[in-house]
DNA sequence: CCGACCAAATTGGTCAGACCATTCTGGTTA
DNA sequence: TAACCAGAATGGTCTGACCAATTTGGTCGG
C-alpha cells in the first residue's frame, strides 16, 4: 500500500527523532541509502524531500544534515507521537495545552466578531452538553464535544487559527482514538462548563468565557492523564518515573 | 537560482489560491503542465509533490484535484500572504491574534513550570523594555521585544507550542520587515505592559499576566494596523473598502 | 430511455541510467 | 602552518520507458 519512499522516510525519521543521529551530523548518501533499502535512488530522493519538508534534515549538495528540533515543521509532532508503545504523556499534555489555548482564542474571536446566528448555534450545542448529565453512550458525548469545539473554531473566522488547530488535532487524533477507550469523562463537570460557556456567549462576558475554557482545558488534561494511566496498566507497562 | 520545480509550484499555488481553479476541480495533467512550462515531467512531478505537501491539492492516479482551504497545511499561509502588493491586512491581523494567543499560553506555562532562573532572565528582559521610554533606535527596541518573547517561548518548555509559534512567525517575518519601516511603536505603552508582565511573573499572578498579554496583543495589532495604512499610502495604493 | 458493464485511453507512480554543478576531501606546496 | 588545488563524492536534473490505477466513452441489456 504505502510507497517505498514512505517506508524509507519513516525509517529515517524514526532514526533521527530517536537521537540515532546527532544534530548537524551527515546522513548516509542517497546512493548508500538506495542500496541499503534495496530501492531506487529516486525513492530515496523522495524520502529526503520529505525529511526536508518536515524540517528534520537539511539536504544540499555535499550531503544531508540533521537539523535542530526547534527548526522542525509542525508536522513532525505526529512522528514524535509514534515513538514507543504509547505516546509520550508529556508531549500529549503539551499538545492539549496548545489546542485548548487555541480554542480559547477562537472563542474570544467568536464572541467579538461572530454573527448572532453563529453564536446561537454554538449555544445550542453547548446546551446539549449542559443537559446531558446522565449519558449511556460515551461516544455520542464525545461527538457532541467535538461538534461544539468545531463550531466555535469555524465561527472564529480566523483561517490561520483553523489551520493550526486542525493540524495539531489531526496529528493527535489517531492516538486519541486509542486512548479514548480508557477515558472516563466527567459529564457533570462538562455540563457545568458548557452552561458557563453558554452564559458567557449570551452576555458577551469575556472573563466568564475565559474561565469556562480554563475549566474545559483542565478537565481535558486530567481526563487524558487518567486515560493514559489506565491505558498503560491495560497494556501491562511499568509506570514511568 | 530557484529550481524549475519551485517556479512551477509557485505558479500553480498562486493559481489555486487566487481561485483560478475551483475546489474539487482537476488540474491539468503532469504531461500537459510539463509542455506548458517547457520542463520535463520530473520537475512538474516535484511541484505536484509540493502542492500535496501544502495540502492545496490531492494528487492521485487519474488526476490531481484542488482541495478545500480548510484542509491545507499551516505552511500555505506564507503563500497566501504573497498575493497582491501588500499582504491582506485581515489575514495579518488574524495571524497576530494567533501568535499573541500562543505567547499568552507560553507565558502561562512559564509561570507555572519554569525555573526561577528562567523567570529572572525574562524579568530582566522585560525590565529593559520597562525603562526604555525614550528610544532613539527603533530597531534595538524591536530586537528587545523579540528577545523577550523568544525567552518566554523557550521557557515554556512546550515543544509543540514552540514549533507552531515559530512556523507562524517565520512565515510572517518577511512581510514584517517590510511593514516595520512604517511602524511607529508606542514605547510608553510597551513600558507599562512590560512592567506589568514583570510584576505578574514576580508574584506568580496569572490574571495580571493575562492582562499584560492582552495589552501587548492589542498594542501589536494596533501598531500593525497603523503601519499597514502608512505603507499603503507610502506605496500610493487606494484604501480598501 | 436508462443503468450496468467493459475495454481503451489517460493519468499518476516507479524505475533505471546518465550527466552536470556544487561541495567535500586529502595531499601538495609556498 | 596555512593556503591552495585537483579529484572524489554528493546532491540536482534530465531523459525515456514501463506499470498500476483511474477515468472515460461506448455498448449492451433491461
Amino acid at each position: 500500500m504505502a510507497g517505498k519512499h514512505d517506508q524509507i522516510a519513516a525509517s529515517l525519521i524514526q532514526d533521527i527523532l530517536s537521537g540515532h543521529y546527532r544534530v548537524g551530523e551527515r546522513l548516509p548518501s542517497e546512493r548508500d541509502l538506495a542500496s541499503r533499502f534495496e530501492a531506487n535512488r529516486g525513492a530515496v530522493r523522495e524520502a529526503m524531500k520529505k525529511l526536508e519538508q518536515l524540517g528534520v534534515a537539511e539536504v544540499r549538495p555535499g550531503g544531508a544534515r540533521v537539523r535542530d528540533r526547534l527548526e522542525a515543521s509542525v508536522d513532525v509532532i505526529s512522528h514524535m507521537l509514534e515513538q514507543g508503545d504509547l505516546p509520550d504523556i508529556r508531549l500529549v499534555d503539551q499538545i492539549l495545552v496548545v489546542i485548548n489555548g487555541l480554542m480559547s482564542v477562537a472563542a474570544e474571536q467568536t464572541l467579538e466578531l461572530a454573527s448572532d446566528a453563529d453564536i446561537d448555534d454554538i449555544r445550542a450545542l453547548a446546551g446539549t452538553l449542559a443537559n446531558e448529565v446522565e449519558v449511556d453512550d460515551e461516544e455520542s458525548h464525545m461527538l457532541a464535544r467535538f461538534e461544539l469545539l468545531q463550531a466555535i473554531m469555524l465561527a472564529s473566522n480566523n483561517l490561520p487559527l483553523q489551520l493550526v488547530a486542525r493540524s495539531l488535532f489531526e496529528q493527535f487524533a489517531p492516538h486519541l482514538t486509542v486512548l479514548a477507550r480508557y477515558a472516563i469523562t466527567d459529564y457533570e463537570a462538562w455540563a457545568i462548563f458548557a452552561r458557563q460557556l453558554s452564559i458567557a456567549l449570551e452576555n458577551k462576558d469575556l472573563p466568564t468565557l475565559r474561565a469556562s475554557f480554563t475549566g474545559i482545558s483542565n478537565l481535558n488534561r486530567e481526563t487524558m492523564m487518567r486515560a493514559f494511566e489506565a491505558a498503560r496498566q491495560g497494556l501491562g507497562l511499568e509506570a514511568s518515573s
